[in-house]
DNA sequence: TCTGGGGTCCTAGGACCC
DNA sequence: TCTGGGGTCCTAGGACCC
């Protein structure tokens, strides 16, 4: 029989801070975005607290002072890490594991025993997880990658499945669909949700109940799909092409945000940078690159302006140096110097985006690409062996400071030797 | 004072073709 | 009065995900 498997992380990043921090295991604990803007995951407590996913910081300060709640700056790398412990243990439990973002994956579970069988085998993966690496999950098991999802939900709503909760009958799926709101399902939004509640669909099973024609009649193909996978019928695969089709990184700036171009200059060079890794490190080049770069969308009473510059190239590339050349070109010629507009946010796209093997030839090309190549080889292995951006265009600068506020950032325990975790001190 | 970041897919509409 | 039909490709914008 056909059954897939869901992993989901609870609470992810608040659960990793508290596997350095035991003492605030019982404790409401949230986790804030990049430049300490949005609250982005909340521990149970906090959730109890009636904190809302999303929510500005500085509008809940108070209260989360109040509560002695314990507030951390996003440590990416601390999460990226973890995640790739839990990904590597959930792997020795199936044949297929299907990673789908930093704290999920599907797992194959087909065919692999009886009900009973795999009801203990999912209560054993979870306590596991739990075990080694001290992240708890949730795991759902059911015909199609989105009842599993439903089912994952009810693993972790309640304790009594002992993480994980085994969908496979008719009977089971009908009863979970029942009780579960729509909005909640795996690829209905917001918007969807809305329309749904008018035609008087609140409830999982009240769409699942409805005729696919029906379905198909109101609203497109994706619904349509979400209507399959709830009545058991797998149609719907994550990409499973690792490679991107575009490759983004941006950041939001501290305070009032960057009025200087120099500045500007050096932070979108890094994001430049950033992507160019990112891309040779799919093995990919791209001829398509996008630089923007706009002020705050929320102070409306201050004269705003948007940066959005892109260009082709004739020959796709994955050099840091021509991207970033690009970029800067792109960048000045955006830039007003008429006035001194406080850009709060920018950053770096790069896309039509080709394996690096199969990169179109020009004719009229100017670069010399075998010693580009050469170059580039030879600054990757140099920081490779040395650390990051040991050697890196001088447009980048010196300094560490990214711009973003990260007042509250937990140690890179997993990372950094001199950032170790220590057990005991004399 | 203060509002994340990185993706994918679908659709409608325009340009263009014969 | 009246203005083909059918197709492809591209793009911007919207919706969704975590």
């Amino acid at each position: 029989m056909q059954l897939y498997g869901l992993a989901d992380c609870n609470n992810f990043y608040c659960s990793c801070e508290r596997v350095f921090r035991p003492d605030l295991r019982e404790a409401p604990v949230v986790v804030l975005s990049n430049n300490d803007g949005c609250i982005i995951a909340r521990s149970e407590e906090s959730k109890r607290l009636g904190l809302k996913m999303g929510t500005p910081y500085y509008q809940v300060r108070h209260l989360l002072e109040t509560h002695h709640v314990t507030v951390f700056s996003s440590n990416y790398t601390l999460y990226g890490s973890l995640s790739g412990r839990v990904m590597s243990l959930l792997s020795r439990y199936t044949p297929q594991l299907e990673p789908y973002s930093i704290d999920e994956a599907f797992l194959d579970f087909s065919d692999m025993g009886d009900a009973a069988f795999l009801k203990a085998y999912g209560e054993r993966m979870a306590a596991d997880v739990r075990r080694s690496v001290g992240i708890p999950i949730s795991v759902g098991i059911a015909p199609t990658r989105t009842l599993a999802k439903v089912a994952s939900k009810y693993a972790k709503r309640y304790a009594g499945y002992r993480g994980c909760c085994l969908m496979d009958t008719d009977d089971k799926r009908r009863k979970a669909l029942s009780s579960f709101d729509v909005g909640d399902v795996w690829g209905i939004g917001r918007h969807l949700a809305e329309t749904l509640a008018g035609h008087d669909i609140r409830l999982a099973a009240d769409l699942a109940d409805k005729d696919e024609a029906w379905v198909s009649r109101h609203f497109n193909v994706n619904v349509v799909r979400t209507w399959k996978e709830l009545n058991g019928i797998s149609c719907i695969s994550p990409d499973d092409s690792p490679e991107k089709k575009s490759i983004c990184t941006s950041r939001s700036f501290a305070d009032e945000g960057v009025t200087d171009l120099h500045l500007l200059e050096e932070y979108t060079a890094r994001f430049a940078t950033r992507c160019a890794d990112k891309l040779r490190g799919q093995a990919s080049c791209c001829s398509g690159i996008t630089v923007f770069a706009y002020t705050s969308r929320f102070r409306t009473e201050q004269p705003g302006h948007v940066i959005h510059q892109s260009t082709v190239l004739p020959v796709a590339t994955n050099a840091t140096a021509e991207i970033v050349g690009h970029v800067l070109r792109m960048l000045r010629a955006g830039f007003r110097t008429s006035a001194r507009y406080a850009y709060k946010k920018a950053g770096v796209v790069l896309w039509n985006i080709c394996p690096q093997n199969a990169v179109q030839q020009d004719l009229f090309d100017v670069v010399d690409r075998q010693k580009q190549t050469a170059l580039q080889r030879a600054v990757d292995h140099i920081n490779r062996r040395n650390g990051p951006d040991k050697v890196h265009v001088a447009v980048r600068g010196f300094s560490s400071d990214t711009g973003a506020r990260c007042d509250r950032r937990s140690p890179h325990y997993t990372t950094d030797v001199n950032e170790l975790p220590v057990a005991f001190a004399r």
